[in-house]
DNA sequence: AGCGGTCAAGTTGAT
DNA sequence: ATCAACTTGACCGCT
């Protein structure tokens, strides 16, 4: 009856399951083999070939009901590989700058939202200067991505915790300082399975202004002393616009040997009641290896109970 | 067509 | 010490 749109907007991650949308990869040993030119020229192919992949997957998730697509970091494989590296400016020109506009144009036109998770080799907590700066390179990669497809979200975890998670968290603000713009504008910051929570992230996140993506499945498997909805509520109000949370379930039950493994679907009990209540427009990405076939479940089961 | 070996990078915790 | 986990097995090259 006359239902107002939900203000839950889920998110797929990366790839699809049925669809025959598959983006490409290389690796720098097959370029090196092909020789300097040979593997520049195949590179640029599969780079195309990614992004007019990706319009093809922004289109399906309009036609599939998806409000939220993350792009793979592999989009440009090897991007700020040392042999390989790729040149930014070739995204803002010709072909390929037409390729991302159209991107960037469909995302809009079917509003669906994108985002990056750059992984686990970005730490902008690290000691070692070689590895923040592999980090900062990679992100600047990401946000010129971001940039040009329309992209408001490069998120990054905490990185490593070196037995002071304190210092470490503050080597991430002062790193945070050497971003672009582009970057710094974009990034935030998740809580982890492992290391940290959000009640240590939040310190940093209101220090920096960079917002906090809250994983709720990574919350329960890493607690810290704040319940879902209070971590929930302190995470929202990190943000300049739509918030971003994460979801999952784990494969074997939370008491199974190792529950931060994901699910292949969303178990609807693990959808945190205070997630329920939201008035105000969310983004959930949904991490479940069944990828859009979850999606698509989890939004049949939030709907159909929202109406009866 | 099917299959085995290979693939940039960091850190943590289970085995 | 090794390895799986992290947003995801995909790819080549051999049979």
């Amino acid at each position: 009856m006359n239902q107002k749109h939900s203000p839950v907007r889920l998110g797929l991650c990366c790839v699809f399951e049925d669809q025959p949308i598959q983006f490409r990869t290389t690796t720098a040993a097959y370029l090196s083999r092909l020789g300097a030119r040979d593997g520049r020229a195949h590179r640029d192919r599969l780079v195309e070939e990614n992004f007019t992949t990706l319009a093809r997957a922004i289109t399906c998730c309009h036609e599939l009901g998806i409000g939220a697509f993350r792009v793979n970091s592999q989009i440009i494989p090897l991007a700020t590989h040392r042999d390989w590296p790729f040149e930014l400016n070739v995204l803002r020109e010709g072909e390929l700058g037409g390729l991302l506009e159209t991107c960037r144009r469909l995302a809009q036109e079917y509003d669906i939202r994108l985002s990056m998770h750059p992984d686990q080799f970005v730490v902008l907590s690290a000691h070692r200067e070689s590895v923040v700066n592999a980090s900062l390179a990679e992100l600047e990669y990401q946000a010129a991505v971001c940039e040009g497809i329309g992209a408001d979200v490069l998120n990054i975890h905490g990185g490593g915790a070196y037995g002071d998670k304190l210092a470490a968290l503050a080597r991430f603000a002062d790193n945070v300082d050497r971003l672009s713009d582009a970057a710094r504008s974009r990034l935030t910051v998740e809580n982890d399975d492992r290391t940290y929570t959000p009640g240590d992230l939040l310190p940093l996140s209101r220090l920096t202004g960079i917002p906090l993506v809250y994983d709720v499945h990574h919350h329960r498997c890493n607690p810290d002393a704040l319940s879902l909805a209070a971590a929930t509520e302190a995470a929202l109000d990190t943000w300049n616009r739509e918030p971003l949370l994460h979801i999952s379930s784990p494969a074997d039950g939370w008491d199974g040997p190792k529950p931060n493994r994901h699910h292949r679907y969303i178990d609807p009990t693990d959808f945190p009641d205070a997630w329920r209540a939201l008035s105000s427009p969310v983004t959930v990405d949904v991490e479940a290896r069944a990828k859009e076939l979850a999606v698509l479940k989890l939004q049949h089961h939030l709907t159909s109970q929202g109406t009866n």
